[in-house]
DNA sequence: AACCTCTCCAACCGCACTAAT
DNA sequence: CATTAGTGCGGTTGGAGAGGT
């Protein structure tokens, strides 16, 4: 027999995510970490009213009626702190499509350049952006970027999965020398952040800095900008079981879920926490508003954590990398024949 | 104002691979 | 070793909003 079976696939919900179910994901995330979608997804039945949401937040056993999968996505795409949204920079839109020409379609390697930027962000942009204008631009060499850079000529006999994997070094090495050299101009911040991350982290001293001017996005930001996004569009929505949504900040005592003041704040109608649950007592509901409070600020630091780790695990890949470059551009000059390189060498590298 | 078309992007789908049992 | 769930990834879709007629 293999694992026990996942989510009950009916009763699964699907679409846009709602702040509640968002809430009860980052809560989940933050008490058990990225991972386990198993555990938070669909615990309850189809037959489970949503009214039960309001425990699912505040026991531990938190759960959506979502499938694990739709929950990974949500959090990697959307919710997970150190995204950064909106207008791509010109600096990232040169990286992506420079990556693009040099590694095809695959947005998940081209994301590992931009750590702020997900696969699904940086795919979306250039389907609705760069292509047009590189299409404008290039013409009909726009068809040899699309095709990804690979000539025929590397459709060779060795195995698919070495050649592949070969291949990506060679363009990966390519796409960090163009990159590099792109970003030379574009050091102030860059270089006063890696002189803080140094102090935390030594072995970081050495990884390029990855633009950051634009604030990041903390999960709570993301949530908060979510409702109030959702609060213009439905201020009359209400949540079964709990009362309505308000956005009259100023008649109920609310949660701000974001750090920053312009940010929009989840009342504690919204949470359930008012007077109008009369299943709860006044205690339990002072504990849940404590809980919900902490939750939300613990979610700063939590965050801080995530990103942290992020910028370790992301980045320590590529300073290996980077030092596999100069090493190599030092060694061999910059046009090395990678191709060559044995399955050995490359595996030694990682 | 009403309708149509276009653009954008969050979310879904399906496939491949990995891991657990 | 076989089976099955988990995960990662790229392609695609559908709905909301913007802009044009």
């Amino acid at each position: 027999m293999g694992r026990p079976p996942c989510c009950d696939k009916i009763g699964v919900k699907k679409g846009p995510w709602t702040p509640e179910e968002d809430i009860i994901l980052v809560s989940y995330i933050q008490e058990h970490g990225p991972g386990n979608w198993r555990a938070l997804c669909n615990k309850y039945s189809a037959a489970t009213p949503p009214t039960l949401f309001l425990n699912a937040l505040f026991s531990s056993n938190f759960c959506l009626l979502r499938c694990s999968k739709s929950c990974r996505l949500r959090w990697t795409n959307y919710l997970r702190p150190g995204i950064k949204r909106g207008n791509f920079t010109e600096h990232e839109e040169k990286m992506i499509i420079h990556l693009q020409a040099l590694l095809g379609n695959r947005w998940a390697a081209i994301a590992s350049y931009l750590p702020q930027r997900t696969d699904n962000d940086i795919k979306n942009y250039w389907n609705t952006h760069l292509r047009k204008k590189l299409g404008k631009i290039q013409g009909h060499d726009h068809e040899k970027i699309e095709n990804g850079g690979f000539s025929e000529s590397q459709s060779v006999s060795k195995g698919k999965w070495e050649r592949r994997l070969q291949t990506d070094i060679h363009m990966a090495k390519q796409a960090l020398c163009e990159a590099l050299s792109l970003d030379k101009s574009d050091k102030s911040t860059s270089e006063l952040e890696s002189e803080s991350k140094s102090k935390l982290f030594p072995m970081a001293s050495e990884i390029k800095p990855i633009q950051t001017s634009t604030t990041y996005a903390s999960s709570a930001e993301n949530i908060a900008r979510l409702l109030q996004n959702w609060m213009k569009k439905s201020p009359k929505l209400s949540v079964e079981g709990s009362s309505e949504i308000s956005d009259q900040s100023g008649s109920n005592p609310s949660i701000g879920l974001s750090s920053s003041p312009s940010e929009g704040a989840i009342s504690t109608t919204f949470l359930g926490l008012n007077s109008s649950n009369s299943d709860i007592s006044a205690e339990e509901q002072e504990a849940k508003f404590e809980v919900a409070a902490n939750l939300v600020a613990e979610n700063g630091m939590l965050q801080n954590e995530i990103i942290m780790r992020t910028n370790v695990e992301t980045q320590m890949p590529f300073s290996l990398l980077e030092k596999w470059l100069f090493d190599e551009a030092a060694a061999q000059g910059q046009d090395g024949d990678f191709m060559e390189m044995t399955l050995r060498e490359t595996a030694d590298l990682f």
